[in-house]
DNA sequence: TCAAATTTTTAGACAAGCCTAAAAAATAAT
DNA sequence: ATTATTTTTTAGGCTTGTCTAAAAATTTGA
């Protein structure tokens, strides 16, 4: 159907325009995935001539109808086999991503509904990160981050923002994951850092890090 | 590591060096893999270049040692691949191949080991086909095939020569799949063809299709 | 054995996807 | 408002893997 260039693309401009709302520039897409400017204009006039996205020369693009629903089932492939990669084949969270960024390019719509089901048809992948459905709905989405919690308060971890291997890493040697109790003992307004205390354990923690932590 | 291709082209010629022996030629891996001879000749060269192959002019290629192992790590994930098409997602053995083939391209040893153990490191895959070990060895090879029982022999159904779809929809539609029990009431020593019971019922069988059953 | 048929290779072209370098447009700064 | 800077696009080129058409080598067969 489509190649895996263009569901790359594709993929990167949803997630840009999640982030940004108005149109995504080229430069920001380029910066996302890797690549020069002249590649991202490039593609980007064929992702138009197939009415995946609209572009305006030197105003950026954002996506179509169709568009959005392609990177949605690309995702929705993602965030599966990452399921499958931690819940299955006991990879730990921050060892998921490359693979399933490979994963996610097969193509079966009967695979995905088959994987779907042998999972349990998981509402959320390993990082917390929602699983839109088969017509490519999102469930809901975290708001909520542990830098919002003021001293005393107790938040359970359901997601992180970030999903860099080294951020994940920093996560598990603190013995952080999804359904982790965090109690913020103290916090510094100033810089926003905060001393928590996890799994019996006290840790210092920057704004930084304290944003990326979805809690509820 | 070696590109999609590439990987292609040696699990081609894998195979036709199984069927034939001697070199492979042009034509032959041309036809297999549905291209035009003059696309084999440019991409046996390259291999040539990287060692995977020895390839002589107007002599044909065979492997080697280096390329053989890439293509049996292909096959052995292809394989692997299969079983958990059909253990655990509840494919039918005439439906995994295709995803096979995407999936078989995926490159991650973990994976492949941690999918090994998932699966109980099993040793043939849905069509009674061997799957090799990490090192590139196959534990046996099937050589029995239907065709060689007698009037009154029975044998038990372990494999299949050939994977096409229709053939495999052809047992399907006859009850015929690994584990079956067939047992030869008749055969004609004209040409082969023989009458057989299986599952308890009556089934004439042409000498193409019983040569691509093996039993034990 | 030598012409005919077949197989294989070469030569040149093309699409996808990327790149560099330079030009054009948009934005920021004085 | 008019430079200066940044962003984006264009132009042209490269690699991979494919193709067609023609040339060369091999095999077949009379």
């Amino acid at each position: 159907m489509y190649s895996l260039s263009e569901e790359n693309y594709l993929k990167a401009i949803f997630h840009l325009q999640e982030e940004s709302k108005d149109a995504v520039s080229t430069n920001a897409i380029a910066e996302r995935m890797d690549t020069k400017a002249s590649s991202v204009t490039d593609m980007v006039k064929k992702l138009s001539e197939k009415s995946l996205v609209v572009y305006i020369k030197y105003q950026g693009v954002h996506l179509t109808e169709e568009g959005r629903l392609v990177a949605v089932k690309v995702i929705r492939k993602h965030r599966l086999w990452e399921v499958f990669l931690v819940d299955k084949l006991n990879f730990s969270w921050d060892q998921v991503h490359d693979i399933a960024e490979q994963l996610e390019h097969i193509q079966s719509e009967k695979l995905i509904d088959k994987l779907d089901t042998f999972l349990g048809q998981p509402k959320f992948d390993p990082h917390g990160d929602p699983i839109p459905d088969k017509q490519g709905n999102f469930s809901q989405t975290h708001n909520k981050v542990l830098s919002d919690l003021r001293v005393t308060n107790i938040g359970i971890c359901v997601g992180v923002k970030e999903s860099e291997e080294e951020f994940l890493q920093y996560l598990s040697r603190h013995d952080i994951g999804i359904g982790s109790q965090i109690t913020v003992l103290n916090k510094e307004e100033y810089d926003g850092s905060m001393l928590v205390e996890i799994a019996g354990k006290e840790l210092f923690i920057s704004v930084e890090i304290a944003n990326n932590i979805y809690i509820n």
